[in-house]
DNA sequence: CAAATATCAGCCTCACTGAGATAT
DNA sequence: CATATCTCAGTGTGGCTGATATTT
């Protein structure tokens, strides 16, 4: 061993959830560099991106798509509402739910913290072709299809229409 | 979208860090079950396996192998040692270090978390093929080899001898 | 009554920081 | 003096639990 870089064992080499792990630290890292500054976290992308994509939710689809416990969605939306990102407002057709919606000024923080995650990206696979990008992202991808139901958070969606 | 499975923003499933992120949520609660009554948890069987490996260390050298930030090596090597599972020694070569060694109880222990952690890989990879393992696994090490160094452990190992 | 929603209060793990004592 | 090791005390995040009130 003498002198040099350091070692990792095989036996965690070889374990795909150490792996996993080692990387989702690193990636966090990156992540998490990159947003410092902005006021806003990785979940607070998360669930901005989902309101633009699939529009008004309700909070617990909102916890759903993005993987985000219940009660952390709570706090995450008083926050994005406070800050103008999110209006809240209640379901008249199930007064069960609260409707999230994303802001104008929403969208503009969400393309803001998208272009820097994208940075991070590109730190976090510097030396990737867009091919290699691809098959990693379909390799998680994979992984997640797998257990889609064997999360903490389970259920459906289902969208404010069907009452 | 109506009612059924839980659908996630093409954002988010095109980012990596998000999949990484959610792989490994999803990969420590497997390994977290599978290590569940065990006593130990996931950086024991770390700490175990390079000591196994690499034969004793010291304690700077066992978190930089691992991953483990210095100061939770020290928390980490108290319950080993006094479960039995090592033994630390003053190093006669250089008295600032500690020298970890596994013992034979260590050793067993060592080999009954690694099954159980196979286990684990299974139920995470359930369908995927030898190669598809060997394929995610070198994905991942790519990352990591990518960054050595860039990790919040910084440093080389050096091993005794040289003192 | 059963199930779903929003909310709250709080837990536990784990990565990480800063500083001090000791030794090289 | 600079650097490395071990240790301790403590922080902050984030995933998660349990319970409650309300509504369906």
């Amino acid at each position: 061993m003498e002198t040099g870089e350091h070692l990792t064992s095989a036996r965690l080499r070889a374990l795909p959830s150490w792996l996993i792990n080692q990387a989702a630290i690193l990636a966090n890292r990156l992540t998490d560099q990159a947003l410092a500054g902005t006021g806003s976290r990785r979940y607070h992308y998360a669930m901005l991106a989902v309101l633009a994509e699939f529009g008004p939710s309700s909070q617990a689809d909102l916890g759903r798509c993005t993987g985000i416990d219940r009660s952390d969605v709570v706090a995450a939306v008083n926050f994005l509402a406070q800050q103008g990102y999110v209006a809240r407002s209640p379901d008249p057709a199930d007064r069960r739910r609260n409707i999230v919606s994303i802001t104008a000024a929403g969208a503009d923080h969400l393309e803001r913290l998208s272009a820097l995650l994208a940075e991070a990206q590109d730190q976090l696979l510097s030396a990737w072709s867009a091919d290699e990008r691809d098959g990693l992202v379909q390799q998680l991808t994979r992984i997640l299809n797998d257990h889609q139901g064997t999360t903490a958070i389970r259920g459906s969606v289902s969208r404010g229409r069907e009452s």
